[in-house]
DNA sequence: TCTGGGGTCCTAGGACCC
DNA sequence: TCTGGGGTCCTAGGACCC
């Protein structure tokens, strides 16, 4: 009993949102938005939700509706999204003490002791709408887990409520009413494997999970949903995380926009993705102790079907690129087998600890570490000022024929002097 | 609806060691 | 020779999230 008040703030459709502040053309269409390798519907407008066409769909199952209804597809545009989202975090922080920015288009504020939340719901709305030109909802609530829930309230106007969604606000009876008529799969942490399992223990409501006993859902489920659990009773089990704590482990996968057949491209494409986990390492100022490379086939034809892994210690817990690489492509020798058709590769740091801890062993060269250093700061600071590629290993490739689709990517119009929109 | 992307965490089982 | 214990590492796969 903290009495604490967390509101999750979110961007409705963000990736669709984002596009149609570049382009008026696409207001009114049908729009989808496609992962990585244009591979499955990851945004929609709420035209493409009228459609009844499902988040996650692949692509290539929606060509003859696509053309029946004259749907645009466009490509991920992740330059712009998160030049988009940088804006957005940056006004939300603002309007509270604390902010924890969970995911590309949401974040939690600490908003305990604010008062007239609704009206101030609706203030954040009108401020990202006219800085930003973005729309976003917002939900209150006690916990996290609940804010989010109170925020899918806001969204699609469950309790009445017109973007803004203050759960705090509604007497005892209100709320039980509402979240009876919510389904339990639209609480945060419950997925669409533990849905049937849920309802086969007649808990087909968020209140009915709310009610659920609590010994007997660790036992069955665990720590993770027992929290849920706690939290849909408004006990503050889950922290606002201001500062994001260290991963344990960073990932850096693709899949390729083709088959992939030879070792020398596998190693470009390993090469590449270890440079990007690399960079993430720096940033949280961790260093691995070994290097896991991945390999597979497309699980979704009927070729010959391979896939492994192998785990590469390295010699000493490091964050230095060449390091990291050479490890790498050791890796990806070790389990490259010929005559395969291969659909996605990645590479992940593990046994992650804090730089400063690292020890140093007897037989480092502390000189020739040092320069490293100073090569991988020089490198990222390059990077991060003209572009991720700009400088590279050779060993990644030029050519990259390898990489991922993106058939219809609109340009980097906030971050590219080149694509700035102009007046016409 | 049997869900073609990417990332993180967790767990189970086997191998190996003390 | 079999069984017992407990720890770590590797590998594969499950589950969730956006």
């Amino acid at each position: 009993m903290t009495g604490s008040v967390f509101a999750l703030v979110d961007v409705n459709n963000f990736y669709v949102s984002c596009e149609r502040v570049f382009d008026w053309r696409l207001w009114g269409k049908p729009v989808v938005v496609l992962s990585n390798n244009d591979g499955c519907v990851v945004a929609r407008s709420p035209e493409i939700k009228a459609l009844g066409i499902k988040m996650g769909t692949p692509w290539h199952k929606l060509k003859d509706q696509a053309r029946q209804h004259g749907i645009v597809a466009l490509s991920s545009n992740y330059t712009l999204y998160g030049d988009m989202s940088r804006r957005v975090m940056t006004i939300l922080a603002d309007f509270a003490p604390r902010q924890e920015v969970y995911s590309i288009d949401e974040c939690f504020l600490d908003v305990t002791g604010i008062p007239g939340l609704t009206a101030y719901g609706h203030q954040i709305r009108a401020r990202i709408q006219q800085w930003v030109g973005l729309p976003v909802c917002v939900g209150y609530a006690e916990t996290k887990t609940l804010a989010k829930l109170a925020n899918h309230c806001a969204k699609t106007g469950l309790a009445g409520a017109d973007g803004v969604c203050d759960l705090t606000a509604l007497s005892r009876t209100d709320r039980d009413a509402l979240i009876d008529r919510i389904d339990v799969g639209e609480v945060w942490g419950v997925g669409r494997r533990l849905v049937p399992q849920l309802e086969a223990m007649r808990i087909n409501t968020v209140g009915d999970l709310r009610r659920a006993d609590v010994a007997t859902i660790r036992s069955r489920f665990g720590v993770v949903l027992e929290r849920t659990v706690r939290e849909l009773r408004e006990e503050d089990c889950l922290q606002l995380e201001a500062v994001a704590p260290d991963k344990d482990q960073i990932m850096a996968s693709r899949s390729f926009g083709r088959p992939v057949t030879e070792l020398s491209e596998l190693r470009e494409a390993v090469i590449t993705y270890v440079t990007r986990a690399g960079e993430k390492l720096r940033r949280q100022k961790s260093v691995a102790s070994s290097v896991l490379v991945s390999l597979r086939t497309n699980p979704f034809n009927d070729d010959p079907q391979y896939a492994r892994q192998i785990v590469m210690p390295l010699p000493h817990p490091t964050d230095d690129t060449l390091a990291l690489a050479d490890a790498a492509e050791r890796g990806i020798r070790q389990i490259y087998r010929p005559r395969f058709r291969y659909h996605k590769a990645g590479v992940m740091l593990m046994g992650l600890m804090p730089a400063e801890h690292r020890q140093t062993t007897l037989f480092e060269d502390t000189d020739a570490i040092a320069r490293r250093k100073r090569l991988n700061d020089a490198v990222d600071k390059i990077n991060g000022k003209f572009g991720r590629r700009t400088v590279e290993l050779a060993g990644a490739g030029i050519a990259k024929s390898w990489s991922m689709r993106a058939r219809n990517r609109t340009p980097a119009y906030t971050t590219d002097w080149e694509a700035l929109p102009t007046a016409r």
